[in-house]
DNA sequence: TTTATATATCAACATAAGTTGATGTATAAG
DNA sequence: CTTATACATCAACTTATGTTGATATATAAA
């Protein structure tokens, strides 16, 4: 029953689906999802890391980077991420999609795609 | 979104999950619930009304009677529930239906099923 | 009408969840 | 070694959610 009430927790929250809905599209670092949400860093992680304890999202560590994706090991959770992810349409997250596409460009265009090399920092600097 | 939100809230609680579960069996008055989970009434109001605004229960009034019972008109819901709903086991809420049996047997064998004829309280009176 | 029952509602309080700014830790660059 | 970056974590604070005890409302019984 905790179980099941950590899970729906998890995703009853509007930054938290947010999230979900990006990771979506693939394994993200957490400075891009701080850029899409245009959010501190953390806030984010505090999220990152209430969707991770509910089992809907790993980590995998890489240097000083976090990449976060979608945990697909379970079956019930794949499934209700599903249903509830489809009910929300693209334009709902339209804006957090262009932030963490010019923030993508942005690095990649640096050469600051994983592993680092030439650059300091991720974006801006 | 925030009607999504707003399902995924209210199904993220204990008491409104058992109180659902208890309303897969069939309409129930506000103080059979308040029986089953052994709880105050203001208590069980409160999550029935959460439940309600959800969208997941409507209630028909009769009397001074509140009858509350699985809204079904919208299949996203039914969907949701259905699936959230058998992943609790019948056992996780035997106690508050061993409650509710009690207490509905006490009422009818007191001829107090509605309409209420003889009897002043629903039980223990 | 008076009294009792069923439920709703409210204000005060309690608890849980989320946010912020600061700091810690690990890693890589200079 | 020193500095900067990426991220985690923590304590203080804020906000949201749930609980309680009291009271209100509506209906029905006496």
């Amino acid at each position: 029953m905790q179980d099941l009430l950590s899970m729906l927790k998890a995703l009853s929250e509007e930054i938290r689906l947010r999230i979900i809905k990006l990771l979506e599209g693939g394994e993200l670092c957490v400075c891009d999802i701080v850029s899409a949400l245009d959010m501190s860093q953390p806030k984010i992680s505090f999220h990152l890391n209430t969707l991770k304890e509910a089992g809907f999202i790993k980590d995998r560590k890489q240097g000083r980077w976090t990449h976060y994706s979608l945990d697909e090991s379970d079956f019930f959770r794949r499934f209700l991420l599903l249903s509830v992810l489809e009910r929300i349409s693209p334009d709902m997250i339209a804006d957090d999609r262009k932030r963490l596409d010019n923030f993508l460009q942005c690095k990649t265009s640096k050469g600051n795609v994983v592993p680092l090399k030439d650059n300091k920092r991720c974006c801006g600097g």
